[in-house]
DNA sequence: TGTACATCAGTGAACGCGCGTTCACTGATGTAC
DNA sequence: TGTACATCAGTGAACGCGCGTTCACTGATGTAC
C-alpha cells in the first residue's frame, strides 16, 4: 500500500481549499483547473485522480464554507458554547463587517458565488442551500420558540447576504458602507436587539 | 452617407438587448461574442464596429435594465403617475414575485449579475450602482420626508435583491418561495405597509 | 536489517475545441450629377 | 429620372491562445520476504 491512506484525502482537501479561494475571487468559469492545481502545489493532470469533472469541484468548494473556522468581530474564534442570541448578534456583526467586505478570498460562499450557483447544476445549488440553512438555523436558535422565529431568521439571513452582495457590487465604498450599516441595523432590530446608534463599533 | 444615421444606433441597441438576455441567463464569461451577435442576427466580426471590447458591452447590458418596460404585478405597465407609496408597494410585489423568479432572461440585473459585477471593472460596477440607486430613490420617494426615509429605502432594496438572489441560488423551490414571501413581508413592513397575512395574493 | 517489488498519486505532453480579436473584403445604401 | 460613385455596416476566414480532459509515464512509498 504505497502512500498513507490519509495522503490522498489530504491532497484533496488542499485542492478544494485552493479552489475555494480562487472561486471566491474570480468565479467558477474564470478559474482554470491548471490554476487550482498550481495553487495547491500540484500539476494539471492529477486533478482527475480526485474529481470526475470540474463541476464536482464547485459543490465541494461551496460546502467547505461550513468547515472554515468562524471568527468573531474581535478576530478571535467564535465561542459556540455562548447563548444562541449572543452568537447570532456576533455573526451579524462579523458578516456585515468591513473585514468580511475586504476579505474576498475567505468570504462566505453565499456572498461570493450566488449568481454562479444560480446558473450551476443541482449539486452546486444543494451545497449552497446547506450553507444557507445552517446560517438560518443559527439565527432561528437565537429566537427560542417564538412563533416568528423562523420568519425572523430568514429575514436576518436575507439582510446579511443581500447587504454584503450589494456592497461588493457597487463602485462607491461610501454607498457600500451605508448598505452594510443599514443591513446590520435592520438585522439586529429584526432579531430583537434593536440599537438606535449604528453598530459601527462592532467593526 | 450610406445607411441612415439611426441604422447603426438601432443595430447597437439590438446587440445590447440580446447580450442582456444571454448574460442574465448564463453570466458574462460564459457567453461568447459569437452568440451575442448571432442572437442579434449578425455575425462575429461586426461586433467591433460597435464596441471596443467585450468589457464595454457588460456595462451597457446592465444599464439597459433602466430602459426596460416596467410591469406591475398584474402584468400591465406600471403607472408612474400614481402616488409614490403605491408604486413602491407594486415594485416590491413585482420584484419578489414568482414571475420575476422564473423570468431569468428579463430579470433585473441587480439579481442576475451581482457576483459577475463584483468581479468586473469600474464601468460595470458604476452601471450596477446607477440601477441600484434608481431603485433606492423610488423607495425613498415613498417615505416622504421621514427622517428614516433613506435608511428604510436601503433596507427595502436589500431585502428585495437579497431575497431574490437567495431564492434563485437554492435547489429547493419551497425554500425559495419561503424566502421570497418573508422578504416581501419584511420589505412591506419596513415601508410602513405592514400586512399580517403573507402577501401571496400579490403574485 | 536490507532489498526487490507492486501500487498508484502525481506528471506533463498531447488532443480537439472554442474563445476574443483582427483584417481584407463585400455589397447595400444615400448622394452627386 | 437615371447612373456612377464613395461610404462604411456587416462578413467570414484566420490568428494565437488557453481551456477541460486524456493518457502513457514516472517515481515515492509501504510491504513482503
Amino acid at each position: 500500500m504505497p502512500y498513507s491512506p490519509e495522503h490522498k484525502a489530504e491532497t484533496r482537501v488542499r485542492i478544494v481549499a485552493s479552489a475555494r479561494k480562487l472561486f471566491n475571487r474570480r468565479g467558477f468559469s474564470e478559474v482554470s483547473i491548471d490554476e487550482v492545481m498550481s495553487a495547491a502545489g500540484l500539476t494539471r493532470g492529477g486533478f482527475y485522480n480526485h474529481f470526475a469533472t470540474k463541476d464536482e469541484l464547485y459543490a465541494e468548494a461551496i460546502s467547505r464554507t461550513l468547515q472554515c473556522e468562524k471568527t468573531g468581530p474581535d478576530g478571535k474564534t467564535l465561542d459556540f458554547t455562548m447563548p444562541p442570541a449572543y452568537i447570532a448578534q456576533q455573526i451579524i456583526a462579523v458578516y456585515l463587517s468591513e473585514r468580511h467586505f475586504l476579505d474576498i478570498e475567505d468570504s462566505c460562499a453565499l456572498v461570493a458565488l450566488p449568481s454562479d450557483t444560480a446558473r450551476g447544476g443541482a449539486a452546486v445549488k444543494q451545497a449552497y442551500r446547506q450553507v444557507l440553512e445552517t446560517m438560518i438555523s443559527l439565527f432561528q436558535a437565537s429566537q427560542g420558540d417564538h412563533p416568528l422565529a423562523r420568519r425572523r431568521a430568514v429575514a436576518i439571513a436575507t439582510l446579511c447576504v443581500g447587504g454584503m452582495v450589494l456592497a461588493r457590487a457597487v463602485d462607491d465604498t461610501r454607498l457600500g458602507d451605508e448598505i452594510r450599516e443599514v443591513a446590520m441595523g435592520e438585522a439586529l432590530e429584526t432579531g430583537g436587539w434593536g440599537v438606535k446608534a449604528p453598530a459601527a463599533a462592532a467593526e
